[in-house]
RNA sequence: GGUGAGGUGGCUGAGUGGUCGAAAGCAGCGCUUUGCUAAAGCGCCGUACCCCAAAAGGGUACCGAGGGUUCGAAUCCCUCCCUCACCGCCA
């Protein structure tokens, strides 16, 4: 969440900048900024009686070592002051929960380097890698794993219904040598310290990295208890148990930055996206990812998010997969991030780009939420920044692969680097 | 699920009703001294919020969370959460 003494002392910056994105947020700042007011004023009175109770109480101790009567005083305190005090208290606190309310319903500023654009078309293109594959045949994905067996839709409809994807046979150890691949990839070569985190996570969680409370209907929720609240959530990406990993913690600036690779699933109900994008295996309610947290301090988080757009890119590199990067627009920026690049890959199949990857600097938005921060070399206590993305999703980057190796004579030939992770060179 | 023990500042760990926001140690920061990849001495050192134009300064809250008792709670009572140990059940 926003910073409410950077709204209080910049409101129309803090406005202006959401403005760019769209949508209404910057009309939600006065009503913070009303209720800002009267949260200070009612404190302020509260903590002055407060003071004074304790300034009587304390006077009735030493009066009672004494052996002075402190009647009088007693009454004092309990008749006048504490019926004003739980009033106040009442107040301050429904002032303070309304404030995290409210700011939790408010997006992150984009970066000033962020291009501004209403949606996706005023999105920058940036230079890709490799190029659009001279294919002879091109059969797209669905084609392909059919009559190879890689992967049994029809099956996977019967188990779960429509929008579940099961690998099978040479598919799934296709989609296994993937995940070990960029695992190994990236905790040998990129320094990344691989975590295994649950796939259940709490509500705390969920509103840690903004998927909650604002977009509750996007996710799957499992009510074990349903009076006590207790709600558990299935993760809609690896994002959220790692970058919640070190919450409510503060961390020392000499191991910033901290760097996590986790392999999970991926849980989504994809509400309203019906239609969109859905043939095959390209948007699935479950899907498997592989994703790179980062945990940095303010001042190397844009350059740390470079590196890890570099890190996501040679995944597609050593695949020997075109691709492309996007710069989001202010528009098109999702609701915590300040600044995302996309990745997306080339798909024969397709003929188009598939989004494989968001890389997003959330700035300090999701730390305020965790409480995560950071000790500075100052010794003051500093919000950290979060970044994550390049998680890239499975089963696209699957489509891509197996349309892109595609050989005349119907087979798959399966770039090198996968070849020890696979067991062989090629699928026919 | 049952029983027992426990949750205190970045860490370790004292503290059982009134100058306790909290001893001590470690870590960190600053200074001094000895000239050697460090030691010693001294000082500083929690967080959030509020008041103040700001600095200085002042104030309130926070000892797992939430309630309660009391003029006054880290300290007493209740509920919950978590950790550890043992038992039961189970992959």
């Amino acid at each position: 969440m926003l910073d409410i003494r950077l709204i209080r002392e910049q409101p129309d910056f803090v406005k202006n900048r959401l403005t760019t994105r769209g949508g209404d947020d910057a009309a939600k700042v006065d009503a913070v900024l009303r209720n800002d007011a009267k949260r200070r004023s009612t404190e302020t009175e509260l903590q002055q009686l407060n003071a004074e109770r304790k300034r009587l109480s304390r006077e009735i101790g030493m009066r009672r070592s004494k052996g002075e009567s402190t009647v009088a005083l007693e009454d004092q305190v309990s008749d006048v002051i504490d019926e004003k005090i739980s009033r106040l208290k009442t107040e301050t606190r429904m002032s303070e929960m309304l404030q995290r309310e409210q700011l939790l319903e408010i997006a992150n500023l984009p970066h000033a380097t962020v291009p501004i654009g209403k949606d996706a078309s005023a999105n920058l293109e940036l230079p890709g890698w490799g190029e659009k594959p001279q294919l002879v045949s091109r059969d797209d994905h669905v084609t392909l794993g059919a009559r190879l067996g890689l992967f049994d839709l029809g099956r996977a409809a019967k188990l779960s219904g429509s929008g579940f994807i099961c690998f099978t046979g040479r598919g799934a150890k296709l989609e296994r040598a993937l995940i070990n691949f960029m695992l190994d990839l990236h905790t040998r070569e990129h320094g990344y310290m691989e975590v295994s985190p649950p796939f259940l996570v709490s509500r705390e969680c969920m509103e840690g990295t903004t998927q909650l409370p604002k977009f509750e209907q996007d996710m799957y929720g499992l009510d074990p208890d349903p009076e006590n609240k207790n709600r558990m959530f299935l993760a809609p990406t690896a994002e959220v148990p790692v970058t919640n990993f070190h919450r409510e913690e503060i961390l020392a600036v000499k191991e910033l930055p901290k760097k996590f690779v986790a392999y999970t699933p991926c849980f989504r109900r994809e509400a309203g996206s019906a239609g969109r994008e859905t043939r095959g295996i390209l948007r699935v309610h479950q899907f498997d990812k592989v994703e790179l947290v980062k945990i940095t301090t303010a001042e190397k988080s844009y350059e740390e998010l470079d590196s890890l757009v570099k890190d996501a890119e040679r995944v597609l590199q050593l695949l020997n997969l075109h691709y492309r990067i996007v710069e989001l627009c202010t528009g098109d920026l999702g609701f915590g991030s300040a600044k995302t690049y996309d990745i997306e890959v080339w798909s024969p199949g397709q003929n188009s780009y598939l989004e494989i990857s968001s890389c997003s600097n959330f700035e300090n938005f999701q730390a305020r939420r965790m409480n995560l921060r950071y000790r500075d070399a100052d010794g003051k206590n500093k919000f950290a920044h979060t970044l994550n993305g390049s998680g890239l999703a499975l089963p696209r980057l699957f489509a891509a692969l197996i349309e892109t190796g595609q050989q005349p004579d119907g087979s798959i030939r399966l770039p090198e680097k996968l070849h020890s992770f696979f067991g062989a060179e090629k699928i026919r």
